[in-house]
DNA sequence: AAAAGTATGTTGTTATAACAACAAAAAAGG
DNA sequence: CCTTTTTTGTTGTTATAACAACATACTTTT
């Protein structure tokens, strides 16, 4: 397996280790990589994992099907980013959501689960290791509950009122750009887009906000 | 401050620690312990905090106030349990919601924060805390991502069907008892109470499923 | 045991969001 | 540049959940 360890150091998996200790790191984790074509699936709602992905190239979906054949599109992870950690780390947790290349990729798949178990050499690189998946953890955590925060008020107003507070607040302005179009941010906030259209027209003819595509003013 | 130490070794945070270990620990994390009344403001949304809370004695709220004054709860943390963990580990992050006292309490504040950062001895019991904070965190991870799968649908029905379909699997028995009262329940689906009392008597009727309190069982 | 306080179920009304269907605008492709 | 595809906005209808208000059951207190 060729290994591109520069770009492996600019992972939040990697960062701060020098090659030497990616090196050993890799061997610890029992690293293997695999290629995808998209459409393929990588990982299975039900599944129990104890490997992590780390995305070599391409990118992934976290997705859901429900029990009337819906799929819905959780997340989605680029390159250099990894997914699965939660589920690797917490032993015999099945997945509820299924892996899906969303492009061509390689993933590099990392025995994070024994890893933390077993792995004895409790070296200066371990401890990096560990580090990075606790911020990346926390972060996703922040994530995680930020949406849970978004999505709290009963109406689509509300939620979009928290959405774009904290968007203002994030960026410093009361003018933003934001990472979503529009069917993107009503299933982020769990709402239906042609209601959410209308709303944010409603709010426009009100004044309280102006959208030109992805960028608002809120006044 | 008289510490604890079985007390502590128990805790999910110190879990196999040894006392001279939790000792030194509480050094470099500048262990400081203050107590609250009831309904006592720990945290403000708001706050920049570099300080996890473990409690050791009583328990405490995560609220949330909105706009117009409406306070909801979304969390409980017990003793034993620790909170602000994710906005310690992310520097500058601010608290989005309040941690209020429950009851009478006792909080032992740890500086995680600068732990993380800059405390350079890399010896065995760092390592320990900070494995045992990543387990921490991919446990509420999952319980984060739970929560969104379960209200990822727009009715009612769906979501209780989630809900219970879960437990049933977690209980491995089409009966089992579930932690919340129907207002608890309510608010962790995100739906109005009466409503969902009223469409659990539908599927009590439709002989899909019975309750008898808070014991559930899935035809 | 009575009284007060909570929790839960029930019902009817109302507001609102989902849904469907389409038009207009913007982006992508040839 | 024209065609096709995708995205966004608009409208009307319908289903549904929120809400309010109350009755009943269950707890807790004294």
């Amino acid at each position: 397996m060729e290994i591109d360890y520069s770009f492996l150091s600019n992972t939040l998996l990697f960062r701060g280790t020098t090659n030497d200790e990616i090196r050993a790191i890799l061997q610890c984790l029992q690293a293997t990589s695999k290629d995808y074509q998209k459409g393929d699936m990588i990982y299975h709602a039900g599944d129990t994992v104890d490997s992590i992905g780390l995305i070599l190239h391409g990118s992934v979906h976290i997705e859901s099907d429900d029990i009337w054949g819906n799929r819905s599109i959780l997340d989605h992870i680029d390159n250099g980013q990894i997914f699965a950690e939660t589920y690797a780390l917490i032993p015999g947790e099945t997945l509820m959501v299924n892996v899906v290349a969303a492009k061509d990729c390689q993933i590099l798949f990392l025995n994070i689960g024994k890893f933390i178990k077993t792995c004895s050499s409790n070296c200066d690189f371990h401890t990096k290791v560990i580090r990075n998946l606790l911020m990346i953890a926390a972060r996703k955590n922040l994530n995680l509950s930020q949406r849970i925060f978004h999505t709290a008020s009963k109406s689509i107003r509300g939620r979009l009122t928290s959405y774009l507070s904290q968007q203002a607040k994030i960026n410093g302005s009361y003018q933003f750009t934001i990472p979503f179009n529009r069917q993107q941010l009503a299933d982020y906030l769990g709402i239906d887009r042609s209601a959410m259209s209308n709303e944010l027209s409603k709010m426009q003819k009100e004044g309280i906000l102006s959208v030109q595509k992805n960028t608002f003013h809120i006044f």
